[in-house]
DNA sequence: ACTTGGTAGACTGTCTACCAAGTGCCATGA
DNA sequence: TCATGGCACTTGGTAGACAGTCTACCAAGT
């Protein structure tokens, strides 16, 4: 969704940039929360505190209470009635089932972007594949993820559909944040699909496009499983563990 | 989305029957102004006015702004920051982009569904066919349209999908409410390809279903442009027309 | 040992009031 | 006719208050 990111609507007449808006504070603690989600300084299971918040921020309840809801919407939090919000904590099949959404909503994509390319977007395409080849070739694995991002980012926009566009984004977040160690791990085969995706989509080859990118989440989705299964029952249990002694009794300091 | 609705999370142990939560108001305002975006009590364009809502509803301002927040995110109203929210006037392109999400994303559930399905599941399908075709058969397009949904729904459920069924719900109320009229127009071939869907879940065939599934939706876009392209132009005018005198000056009576 | 009842503290959900800033509209004046 | 200034309205955000509810904890009774 987000539909407030329509900052510039109109690519075309780029004299009428309109002026920085100040942005709603809701919107910047919305970010703010949802960082601090991502890079773990709220942990999973954790319990949210209006106010705490609120004063951690620098903000009164309200646009924080805006923000909670729209995260609950978006599945980063859940919203317990008269308790309060909780930061999610991922069921066993959750990465799944968002990995095969995350299938059919990119894989329409890969297909529609291959029937609207245009010769700029393929060139640009182009490019991230060869960027993102060398990141991964030097060993630079934060530019390589980086650079995936932009890849399929990219590709959904071209869909020219909105909605895949708002889904995919909200997918691949949440994705991100439940498995970021997986990313690093198929770097070279990754790549190599990501050639063959773009040649598709510069012939116009709509079903090979929307297949190939099928499959490469499948096997993104496989890469997720092995890992799990090597190291992870033995290794998710401290996590759970650590969740639960979390709620100690405020003892008003 | 719609993290609330898990009243019955567990269909088995009839016993523990969680007893009635008193639902949010924001929540309850939030359904309120939905069912009168769907059924036209508020227009299209309309300029929201927090308090005007509120009155008219008999709460404060608070939960109002909750819901319009939430209104907002999922695409029924636009806010307009230091302005306030219009009910949301769909893009020429909108439904064509939104049935298109919708194929990708029914298809994929149809062929998850048919992995999945339980002979229970199937027999469900199958009695949902046959009430839809008599629905239509005797003339009651309320019925089949309902039935319809209820079909539709069901095997994005079947699909064990979360994210798959919250996406689709969400598409399917958006569309439902951009064209109504159209559902009711091709009842007919729509039944036989309810028929061949479930035959072919029934048998498992995944390629099949959502191959079948992909065509159904497809055939519900070209109904949609026929009926655009026949009535369309000169019938939507007066629509747009209407929404903009709308904004009348209050007297302060 | 286990249940019951009661108590206390903490938060949420909602309401009210209030203020600053931004937006659209209208009338005035050139 | 067209720009300008001002006005009324609305949002965005703050603060404080209060009831209802949730959790934990303790104590007494069985």
């Amino acid at each position: 969704m987000t539909t407030i990111s329509t900052g510039t609507t109109d690519p075309l007449s780029p004299g009428v940039r309109h002026v920085k808006r100040p942005t709603p504070l809701r919107e910047s603690v919305y970010e703010a929360l949802t960082e601090m989600i991502i890079d773990g300084t709220l942990e999973r299971g954790r319990h949210l505190v209006e106010v705490e918040l609120a004063g951690m921020l620098g903000v009164s309840r309200q646009p924080v209470r805006e923000a909670l809801q729209r995260l609950n919407n978006e599945g980063w939090v859940d919203l317990r009635p008269g308790f309060g919000a909780m930061v999610h904590v991922p069921a066993e099949d959750e990465v799944d089932q968002l990995l095969a959404a995350r299938a059919a909503l990119e894989s329409e994509s890969a297909r529609l972007a291959a029937r609207h390319a245009t010769k700029d977007d393929v060139a640009k395409l182009k490019d991230l594949c060869k960027v993102g080849t060398t990141y991964h070739e030097a060993g630079d694995i934060d530019g390589a993820v980086r650079t995936n991002g932009e890849l399929h980012s990219l590709i959904t926009q071209m869909s020219g559909n909105r909605f895949l566009v708002d889904f995919a984004a909200q997918v691949d977040r949440r994705v991100r944040w439940y498995y970021t160690p997986v990313a690093p791990v198929r770097g070279a085969a990754s790549w190599r699909e990501h050639n063959r995706l773009v040649k598709a989509i510069s012939e116009g080859d709509e079903d090979k496009a929307a297949q190939i990118m099928r499959e490469h989440t499948e096997h993104t989705r496989k890469a997720y499983h092995d890992l799990q299964a090597a190291s992870g029952p033995g290794d998710e249990t401290p996590e759970t563990d650590a969740a639960a002694p979390r709620r100690r009794r405020r003892t008003t300091t």
